[in-house]
RNA sequence: GAGGGUAUAGUUCAGACGGUUAGAACGCCAGGUUGUGGCCCUGGAGGUCAUGGGUUCAAGUCCCAUUACCCUCCCCA
């Protein structure tokens, strides 16, 4: 063995799972799935790494280089001591050709455009998988993190958009969320926003970015950030005057439908959110859930319709999901455009915030059984006993070396094992298991032929 | 891309003005109990004080650089 050590630490953004950890990921990611399943969409995996070309050019020009790229073959730049003489990149193509995927919207469009022919639509498909950011870390945001994403291509139907809302709605709600919040917004009434207060295009980015962060730094500091931006104080007022529109989303696109007079995005966009939010009125969900929002806009420049999110007010976190609707593009794969629309859940947010919130019982351990070896002689009996337990569908372990009982118990306890089972001399003698429970310390001597039966009596 | 913080045992952290064998808690190992865990008691292992350089008779402590991680802004899940 060498004494020398390797300096260990995670990449930063990353972090490892211990089983502790997974027990709780897997419950949520289970529950999540659960209730995709339910609502009849299906599982849909990619792969980790596409050509960088599929990855470019949808996120924005910000997107654009938080993506992960991968070093092409063959270019010597992976070699140490080679000389690269007179080396000039011109294009990053020549060096790079594949990226991390940077999130599963993206993916989902170059699938649906390879596979037209086997997909019957609407595809309606869930995919849970690691995406990667080379962002800096802070608190809720990590370089490589797991997205949960919904979606459905190939329908225009605002009862889509309704179902995905309804979708998280119930899934923040099962998980035990009590107090979120779901914004509702339509990219066409902001562009019709936009329009009405004559604001160049070229600047519509600063703008709804600006008005983005309403909530986070106020009025004023939107004003401020507007006016670094040479945005006309005049159009300033106009513009705050229509986001800031206060009632009932009924009120809200009313008025706006007065605002908007004849223009036709604008009036698309109320017909749609009129839509969405007719469905959400008709169900069990009380309106202190979603809200439209004039001031959401989300980063992602794909989106072309309804957009939303979903936020907690404490802990201060960013948002749990963010979707819309984006039915350009899949067609910048495929050539001609299929509608669609979906949500991405944010994993590692619920679970950072469920966290903070003691919203998560610990599970130490998913092992029912120890079953402990007493020694050499016994321990046929005791992997005998093992197997047989195990093929009743119980979680069962058995304690490889015939150490002192008190190291074994001590390992049961320490991992939090439920029960043990103890076969020894007397017991053997017997045809008996001793069983303990650990909780209470309370133990039995059970029948060779009734161990299973008793083990499942007592776990269930 | 801009700014701030931190770096000492497996982990979380102490180490006033620089001064001799670097500490605690938890964890780990052994024993107290060779058929019984948790609690308690006793003992033990474990640190080139992130790396490199500098100042000094003397550096974990002061200075510089490097690296890593954390946090804030931008942006996002």
């Amino acid at each position: 063995m060498s004494n020398r050590k390797i300096k260990t630490f995670a990449p930063k953004g990353t972090r490892d799972f211990l089983p502790v950890q997974m027990f709780t990921r897997n419950k949520i990611i289970n529950l999540i799935k659960k209730i995709f399943e339910k609502y009849g969409y299906e599982p849909l995996e990619t792969p980790s790494i596409e050509r960088l070309d599929v990855l470019t050019g949808k996120y924005g020009e910000e997107g654009d280089q938080l993506i992960f790229k991968i070093l092409k073959r063959g270019t010597g730049l992976d070699k140490v001591g080679v000389e690269l003489k007179e080396f000039t990149v011109t294009d990053y193509k020549d060096i790079i050709d594949l990226g991390l995927k940077y999130d599963l919207t993206v993916p989902l469009c170059r699938v649906i455009a390879m596979h037209k022919d086997k997909i019957t639509f609407p595809f309606k498909r869930y995919q849970i998988q690691p995406v990667w950011r080379a962002d800096k870390p802070q608190k809720g945001r990590y370089r490589e993190f797991y997205q949960c994403d919904v979606d459905v291509a190939g329908s225009s139907s605002m009862l889509a958009d309704f179902e995905i809302i309804y979708m998280v709605y119930e899934i923040l709600k099962t998980l035990g969320f009590k107090n979120f919040l779901i914004r509702i917004n339509n990219r066409k009434i902001l562009n019709a926003i936009l329009e009405h207060c004559k604001i160049e295009q070229n600047k519509s980015f600063f703008v709804l970015s600006a008005i983005d962060k309403l909530d986070k730094i106020g009025k004023k500091g939107v004003i401020n950030e507007l006016k670094k931006k040479n945005i006309n104080e005049k159009v300033i007022d106009n513009l705050l005057e229509i986001i800031l529109l206060e009632g009932t989303f009924e009120q809200k696109l009313n008025e706006l439908g007065h605002i908007f007079k004849e223009n036709k995005i604008g009036n698309e966009g109320i017909e749609e959110l009129k839509e969405i939010f007719y469905y959400l009125s008709k169900t069990d969900i009380d309106s202190d859930f979603y809200s439209l929002d004039l001031s959401l806009s989300r980063g992602l420049e794909y989106y072309t319709g309804p957009i939303y999110e979903s936020v907690v007010k404490e802990p201060k976190i960013g948002s749990l999901t963010g979707g819309g609707r984006y039915d350009k593009l899949i067609g910048m794969f495929l050539g001609e455009d299929v509608p669609a629309t979906g949500t991405s859940l944010g994993i590692e947010r619920i679970i950072d915030v469920m966290t903070e919130l003691n919203m998560i019982p610990e599970t130490k351990t998913i092992t029912k059984v120890l079953i402990t070896t007493f020694d050499e002689n016994l321990k046929q009996e005791s992997i005998n006993t093992t197997w047989k337990i195990r093929n009743s569908g119980i979680n069962a372990e058995l304690f490889f070396e015939p150490l002192r009982l008190n190291k074994q118990l001590s390992y049961a306890n320490k991992k939090g094992i439920p029960f043990v089972c103890i076969i020894g001399p007397d017991e053997k003698k017997q045809n008996k298991v001793k069983v303990k429970n650990m909780k209470t310390g309370e133990e039995k001597l059970i029948e060779n032929n009734k161990i299973v039966e008793f083990i499942k009596s007592i776990t269930d």
